[in-house]
DNA sequence: GTCTATACTGAGATAGAC
DNA sequence: GTCTATCTCAGTATAGAC
């Protein structure tokens, strides 16, 4: 991989995480990498591309993290039940582990979430996840019916991307590393009491 | 107020609503509403502007409505204690209300919730709203800690945001009026639970 | 193979004729 | 009040230097 390559993917990083994937021009990335412009089109092709570029280098380490803290959680539940907690902490604690040595990282996956016109290239890496965290917690909560499970898991993911790059708007605060293992570890315990919430009563109409 | 500032207001609406406020362009706007580019500028000023003018047309009837339930709730509860269903009642009830007459403008604040890059004319009708829910969730839930309400709120937030409007990006299904209904229907308990859960134990690191 | 210079299309915004 | 023309800046595409 060349050095101009290289030069491309940080900056791009602390940019989509500041300004937000459609907010940032590439003309603002070039800037801080001191390259042409057209350099970007060459080494990834599109600004959706360079975005898929930024978070292939690390979504895989987080995914992969998360898959195999959610797998040592079934192995020590056995035959027995699986707890929520266990499986929200397999999907929130790699965000604390990541968020001190790549927050911008962090705060761009939480922004992704949170955008609705997010590229193609973003649902790919986040599909999977969320397809084996359902299965885990279906599992976890046997007498919840599958489509209020679904609707569930969209709550915590909204709860979860607000968590991580919404306090800039909603409250003063702001997004420091240590804030943000604050808010996740308040986050969990929220999300099993709502996760773990009985149905609503059915209705048809 | 002219013909023509009319004539802008609910193409604006749907274009909005459809696509979010970044993706859309004045120009998709007026070919919809059958007028000039300028005519924009001259009768809003800006696109934000003209977003805030679709917003001003019926974000006041929704937070009047929320919070006049807000204020029956609390009558109704006296001296006693304000439940945290009946205070959540009061924020959802108006959007499933408005869902039917109105999905446009419904969906529009959702996708405005979930932005990142939201601008300063969507947060004003917004603040007041939140600290008026967060006094009556402080009186709802005595025993929670200030800051931790303050970043529960923003886990509520983060989950209407994605109800309203996520649909689209998590799920296939899509957001139908009756769908959201459904969907609302199972946030309160959900949310609720959330809420009442018991503090996490407070560690200082 | 890499990179630069340049141009193309479409975005929001604005000045000025009518 | 309205519309034409134009400005700046965005993402994109490509020809050609090295």
């Amino acid at each position: 991989m060349t050095d101009t390559k290289q030069k491309i993917l940080d900056p791009a990083e602390r940019v989509f995480a500041q300004q937000g994937y459609a907010a940032t021009s590439l003309r603002q990335i070039i800037a801080q990498a001191g390259v042409n412009l057209a350099a970007i089109h060459y080494h990834f092709g599109s600004k959706e591309e360079l975005l898929d570029g930024v978070l292939l280098r690390k979504v895989t380490q987080m995914n992969d993290r998360r898959l195999g803290l959610l797998a040592a959680h079934e192995a020590e539940a056995g035959a027995g039940r699986l707890e929520v907690e266990k499986v929200l902490d397999a999907f929130l604690t790699p965000i604390v582990e990541m968020v001190g040595e790549h927050p911008d990282f962090v705060r761009l996956m939480g922004r992704l979430m949170a955008e609705s016109e997010l590229p193609e290239a973003v649902l790919k890496y986040f599909q999977p996840i969320l397809d084996r965290f359902t299965a885990a917690l279906t599992r976890a909560l046997p007498d919840l019916p599958p489509a209020e499970l679904a609707w569930r898991m969209q709550f915590v993911m909204g709860a979860v991307a607000q968590t991580i790059c919404g306090s800039a708007v909603w409250t003063p605060e702001h997004t420091s590393p240590a804030g943000l293992r604050g808010r996740i570890r308040s986050l969990a315990p929220f999300l099993a009491a709502g996760l773990s919430a009985p149905p609503p009563a059915t209705r048809e109409d």
